[in-house]
RNA sequence: GCUCCGGUAGUGUAGUCCGGUCAAUCAUUCCGGCCUUUCGAGCCGAAGACUCGGGUUCAAAUCCCGACCGGAGCACCA
């Protein structure tokens, strides 16, 4: 009975997690070598939502151990927590692997001494070779003394980068060849841009992750499929060691159809090109540039929440996004007319020097005022479309009766509102020249001076879109959130 | 090539473990209508899916086998 009842429960969000019952300690493990994106979004809220349901600790760790191929940028340390933090997952901990390469070191001695790990002094396509063909090398039958002896030669620099390497025994004749005798620790002479040349015997993620893990005291690790072996090869050191693996979930790859592939050592190249405006250019898929959108963290949580952590790869759209935030932003967000690609209207008769317009429509928020007159601007889009002898209201100003199209001339009709009547919007003759940033391009026009004291906030541009006030100036500066 | 994982509407997702109540959930998108001095919001309605083929069973989205498709790993990257 009671297990009928329990499976009638739908499963909102996400699913439960095994084990959790006493609180978990998780982490979001990224290599700072740019900002958070909204692939590291999803890291960071996942974890952080089942520390907030089950209680225990959140953190973060910087898997910062290659000065060379995935080098770290020192500003992004501190642009990860400004994320988390505005996700609202501020961290509980910080943790820096570049800073703790000492621990590992004594976990590997322990390990050698173990008998769990050898230094292998094969070139990398001579191992490979072994490793393919599953047969072990030379090399791993040495005795705990000599290997210890080699490990101190690794760090005292008596070998060259790629000389040698710390490799945890695993199974030479496991049957998937991507578990057999891992690299631990290599040789890397760069210096690191935070430890500087304090170390030159650096671990491979699978050592540091392992090794962290256990030191943190992980509960429940989440990681995406391209690690799904990690478990696999990371069990060997955790049986020599004679610890215990946390739980671990596997999500799928996840695209983004609005952004394309991107990579962030694509996108720092192309940022440092001058390709994009910087890290929050509207253009790229950084949680930074969704911020600068105008983005409210509740819709990207919401959004990352109801995703799942299925193993499937996902392509998602950004409408969903889009329309959870349009629900929070719309109540909030004053209205105001932004005329693009503007064209002159010259208008007869008596015109109103001024219109009063609500900030919202249906919030109790009072007007603006926009200065009108005998001149003003509307979208070429509309002008197009206007014929002679057409009657039309200007939103919020008049009627109007269209005289000519070429030149665009109309005239005064009355104030009153008549239902059915054709609306457009406008703008005032020496409005402010505004410039929104697209994910898609850009658009140039004229809005309203009422404008330029929403810096910083969420504004929406009747028939437009919402956006965000960037930066006032000639012109000012909007970044477009969506429709 | 070897190894692993996955395939429910356009897109995500629930259901799959423990077969029946699934002629399959919810959201988004699209379409139609209402409302509205925005093409926004709101309201109403509609459309749309179990990859395929076998097998087990009274009964299969659910279990088994195979095929197909997709992804990932086989780095001295993370």
């Amino acid at each position: 009975m009671d297990e009928l009842l329990e499976r009638k429960e739908p499963t909102k969000g996400l699913p439960p997690l095994e084990g959790a019952e006493n609180g978990v300690v998780m982490r979001f493990a990224p290599n700072p070598n740019g900002p958070p994106t909204i692939g590291s979004a999803r890291g960071i809220i996942v974890n952080s939502e089942y520390v907030k349901r089950y209680g225990g600790k959140f953190l973060i760790r910087f898997d910062d151990t290659d000065p060379v191929k995935k080098r770290p940028m020192p500003e992004a340390y501190g642009w990860y927590i400004e994320d988390c933090t505005w996700l609202e997952a501020k961290p509980d901990g910080i943790i820096t692997a570049s800073e703790r390469v000492y621990l590992y070191y004594r976990i590997a001695e322990e390990l050698i001494c173990r008998n769990g790990a050898y230094i292998c002094l094969c070139p990398q396509a001579i191992f490979k070779e072994f490793k393919d063909k599953g047969i072990p090398c030379p090399h791993r039958d040495q005795l705990s003394e000599k290997n210890m002896e080699l490990w101190k030669m690794m760090l005292d620099g008596s070998f060259a980068e790629g000389q040698a390497v710390l490799r945890v025994k695993t199974d030479m004749y496991h049957r998937d060849p991507a578990i057999r005798d891992w690299p631990a620790f290599r040789i890397a002479t760069t210096p690191h841009p935070i430890a500087g040349e304090r170390y030159r015997v650096w671990p491979l993620l699978d050592f540091e992750s392992a090794v962290e893990d256990h030191l943190l005291a992980i509960t429940h690790i989440l990681r995406g499929k391209d690690l799904a072996d990690s478990e696999k090869r990371q069990m060997y050191l955790y049986q020599h060691l004679n610890w215990t693996y946390p739980k671990v979930i596997h999500w799928g790859r996840i695209r983004i159809h609005q952004f394309g592939s991107f990579s962030t050592s694509k996108l720092r190249k192309a940022i440092e090109g001058g390709e994009y405006n910087g890290w929050d250019d509207p253009r790229i898929p950084t949680v930074r540039a969704l911020r600068s959108r105008g983005f409210r963290p509740e819709a990207l949580r919401k959004f990352i929440i109801e995703l799942g952590v299925s193993e499937t790869d996902i392509a998602i759209s950004m409408d969903s996004i889009y329309a959870l935030n349009r629900k929070l932003v719309d109540p909030e967000a004053n209205r105001y007319f932004f005329v693009w690609n503007p064209v002159l209207l010259r208008l007869e008769g008596n015109v109103p020097n001024n219109a009063k317009a609500l900030l919202h429509p249906n919030k109790k928020r009072g007007f603006r005022e926009i200065p009108a007159g005998n001149e003003i601007f509307i979208c070429q889009n509309d002008s197009k479309i206007l014929k002679p002898g057409e009657e039309i209201r200007l939103k919020d100003l008049c009627n109007i009766e269209i005289l000519s199209d070429i030149p665009l001339r109309a005239r005064f009709a009355g104030l009153e509102v008549i239902k059915g009547l054709k609306i457009i919007h406008w703008a005032p003759k020496n409005g402010l020249p505004i410039r929104v940033l697209r994910p898609d391009g850009q658009d140039e026009g004229i809005g309203e001076p009422g404008i330029a004291q929403e810096l910083g906030k969420v504004v929406q541009f009747e028939r437009y879109g919402f956006v965000r006030i960037y930066q006032l100036g000639e012109p000012l500066l909007a970044y477009f959130a969506h429709k």
